[in-house]
DNA sequence: TAGATTTGCTAAATCAATTTAGCGGTTAGA
DNA sequence: TCTAACCGCTAAATTGATTTAGCAAATCTA
């Protein structure tokens, strides 16, 4: 392992120009003879020989790197995460991963570092509005791909869950049923993943001619500890117990399932439970809870996919909006 | 963003020798004037100098930069992700991640690539040997950190949980309440987690006095269609309902789940489960399920503060037990 | 006042690749 | 016969930082 063009040159008895000609393929342009590109294969596979990628980058200004920006590693985005790597991988790309725990300051100090140590673009699962991210473009010269959070914008990229049609043909299901007093358990209120899903929310009452009260819609956050005070907020100020709740992540969900046990034991023998994200063990949980699944491989798959064509094949941005599926149990 | 050292020097009309030495704090060394040093350190404030990394990278042989290779990024192995890709950011190294999907060929091409992409260190959830890993280690000439898996070796680097000890513990308390016919579900036989949690297994066995039946012991692998696949064998291959069933991961128990689900609904009635690995939404199955809780924050942090140690305060490998907590409900 | 030392800084080499411009000789076309 | 094209390859520049060796000028020593 590791053996530098230099030594190949010598070993081969030619300049490293050459060497370098033939291993990128280019023998015909620069008119190399048949031998001599033969010869230096030949050493060089013998030698496993393999680029310096940094002398690489360095002289391209390309690192064959994509930064990958997201809140958590946790099973949602951990599945995206490891189909990227895997769809990069493919196609001789590294991934760079780091964290931010939605925190918009820790996001902007992560892009300007990852930036400075030359990824050749970034995906990412912004907290960023437009502005800071126009901000953001104007300073930033490598391609972005938004992931699972979208930006408006006719010239942003982005591949997100269809969480509008997703929440919405979920909680239809229960309307369906004549449930009529539902509750929204949310996120970050102004990011799209919010947006769309309480629109999908109130389309979904709305169409049922379900009145939608403003005071049984909640947005604090995704963290577990969020859905556990939104879940109390609700047991508490209300004296009816009710009928449904929507709780709009699975780590909502979690917080949920968390309160419920410390002081609300009997919850699910009055409420129904939905939940946007799906988790196997649902299946388990009496009564079982209906979810809608996003399709994280797709995802990954597309975020990936629209990056490696505007990076190589000269294509610009382009917009994808997964469908999740319903998971009835 | 981004400006060189060239450029630099130019607007400070000094070389760039002397603008690199200012910012690598050798003035005084070299003995450049105050004057000049406080005028180059303001310059490259004003324009928020940022050092090309893959140049310095080029020149020093150091690219600040650590392969993590994991089998998935699962709840465990995501959670291990994210806090060493925290510690490693406040030391100023950034995470590869890589994926093998427990495929040995596969680790060994990444291990390969990320060797050639001059990586300074690996963290490793192997799935070698100790002659395969002897192998490697001559050939590769980077610290090597191995992380959830071990291989015995006194020079080796690892960080694991207590697998054995957490395992003895968990079913002991099985024991304890007067079970004795039970079954372990096992992963890749091999691998240290399995050996470990297997020895844990039969220790609080025998010290119990209980009789541990071969036939009872199962090992196929770590995914899901594995728990299932094997607990399929336990309630087919036997006539009487087991007493209990041990299953040594969280995807193992996934997979009974699975198979409990689809041709065995009423298994909780008869059998007690317990399991390697913990889920807040254990607590939610009837009978609860008793679990062991690695800490991967613990594991995380030890992994990547020894591969540190190694990098850049000349200590030399280590070896952590991580201690489990048994969660009883 | 010659020689030694100190001061403040820089040219050039280095890391490992890619790419441009071109060299000296032969052959082909008009 | 003169020019153009061809042939097979290479020297040197480039990318951006770090580091070594050392150069003048200023100052000190005897």
């Amino acid at each position: 392992m590791s053996l530098s063009l230099e030594e190949l040159a010598l070993k081969a008895d030619v300049s490293k120009t050459t060497v370098s000609l033939v291993l990128n393929g280019k023998s015909s342009i620069y008119r190399i003879s048949k031998e001599t590109e033969n010869r230096i294969l030949k050493i060089a596979k013998e030698h496993n020989y393999k680029p310096n990628s940094i002398a690489r980058a360095l002289r391209l200004n390309k690192s064959l790197t994509i930064g990958l920006i997201i809140p958590y590693l946790n099973r949602h985005f951990g599945r995206v995460a490891e189909v990227i790597e895997q769809n990069a991988r493919e196609l001789g790309y590294q991934i760079i991963i780091a964290v931010t725990q939605d925190c918009l300051n820790t996001e902007h100090d992560l892009i300007e570092n990852l930036y400075e140590r030359n990824v050749d673009g970034l995906i990412l699962a912004t907290m960023m509005n437009r502005d800071q991210f126009n901000d953001l473009s104007s300073k930033i010269k490598i391609p972005i791909v938004l992931v699972d959070r979208r930006i408006d914008g006719d010239d942003i990229a982005w591949v997100v869950s269809d969480d509008e049609q997703g929440t919405y043909e979920l909680v239809s299901v229960l309307c369906q049923e004549g449930v009529k007093d539902i509750y929204f358990v949310g996120g970050i209120e102004k990011l799209s993943t919010s947006i769309d899903r309480l629109n999908g929310f109130k389309k979904a009452l709305l169409h049922k001619g379900v009145e939608c009260n403003q005071s049984k819609i909640q947005q604090i956050g995704y963290a577990v500890a969020d859905g556990y005070e939104m879940t109390k907020n609700i047991i508490e100020r209300f004296s009816k117990t009710p009928e449904a709740i929507f709780t709009s992540a699975i780590t909502l969900l979690e917080g949920l399932l968390q309160y419920a046990k410390e002081h609300k034991p009997d919850l699910f023998s009055h409420t129904r439970v939905i939940t946007y994200d799906d988790h196997p063990m649902l299946d388990y949980l009496q009564p079982p809870i209906f979810s809608v699944r996003q399709n994280a491989e797709e995802i990954a798959k597309k975020s990936f996919e629209i990056m490696h064509g505007i990076l190589e094949k000269n294509k610009s941005f382009a917009q994808e909006l997964i469908k999740p599926e319903l998971i009835l149990r």
